[in-house]
DNA sequence: CCATCTCACTTGCATATTGCAAGTAAAAAA
DNA sequence: TTTTTTACTTGCAATATGCAAGTGAGATGG
């Protein structure tokens, strides 16, 4: 049985302050959501998502996230330039909160209509099903 | 019908984003929880929660969920010092992302394993179906 | 090879946010 | 009428964020 690496101490034993510690800030889930929805696994990927980050921002975030065990970072094999980030199981197991962020910010506030939400409205299920079944297939074919 | 009051422009129409933008930072979730699951409506009780907020920032994120449409507040008509704050529709419609976020802490990290967690588990429909009953007879009888 | 480009960062610095301690005004309680 | 409670505000130091400009290792093109 292995051990946590002494986790520096929370303000509380609430899980729900435990999630606020480590996503509670204005990027970390939005690099989550490029992961999982849009397929995206290198630093530039990130860069040029809509909210346009800072590159310091994005490296601090990337080293955080990683440090959670929510994603995991290799060189890749084919240019060493890049490093190719990936979703854990306890990155991919975001998939539900991300889920409900977004469908309350679709039904409360005038965001874009995505054809996602859509599909998020009536087929939440299918869609977490989905999201899980590509990452259990390590992204191969189904990201464009 | 009503207008808003004129957003301030999001970085991007992406549902999440937005969500991120009202709720990502290190304390307006936890203000839900104590509202939600604890039934707290005062400055005060808000103040002495585990996690310690300090007096600004409390009074900061109040104003800012309040202009959200997130929360209400009214003087307590019994005591003309206390402000009584209360979730809006659109604040209670957020006990399944605090459900979710506070489950994946609980299966991921070592938290506090409070018996609303082992609720949240075993029977999180319920549970939202409770909460959303409290808050419907206006914090009356079920909070203690 | 060798210059150029790409990629994933780092650095420096201005500004914004957070956190802490102390203070305040209005209302209630003693 | 004095004291206490409540919901804040203010001042200031520490931290985090955002922007622009590097940097160095590795790929690419000629």
């Amino acid at each position: 049985m292995q051990k946590k690496k002494a986790a520096p101490k929370r303000r509380s034993g609430c899980p729900l302050n435990a999630s606020v510690e480590m996503l509670g800030d204005r990027w970390s889930l939005l690099i989550l959501r490029d992961m999982m929805l849009r397929g995206y696994e290198t630093f530039n990927e990130f860069l040029h998502s809509d909210e346009k980050i800072a590159t310091n921002i994005l490296a601090d975030r990337l080293r955080r996230l990683e440090s959670y065990g929510i994603i995991s970072s290799e060189q890749d094999p084919a240019d060493g330039r890049k490093m190719i980030y990936a979703l854990t199981a306890k990155g991919i197991d975001l998939a539900p909160v991300l889920t409900e962020m977004a469908l309350w910010a679709a039904r409360h506030e005038e965001t874009g209509n995505q054809p996602l939400v859509r599909q998020m409205r009536t087929a939440k299920e299918q869609l977490l099903a989905e999201v899980r079944q590509r990452w259990a297939e390590k992204h191969s074919s189904l990201f464009a």
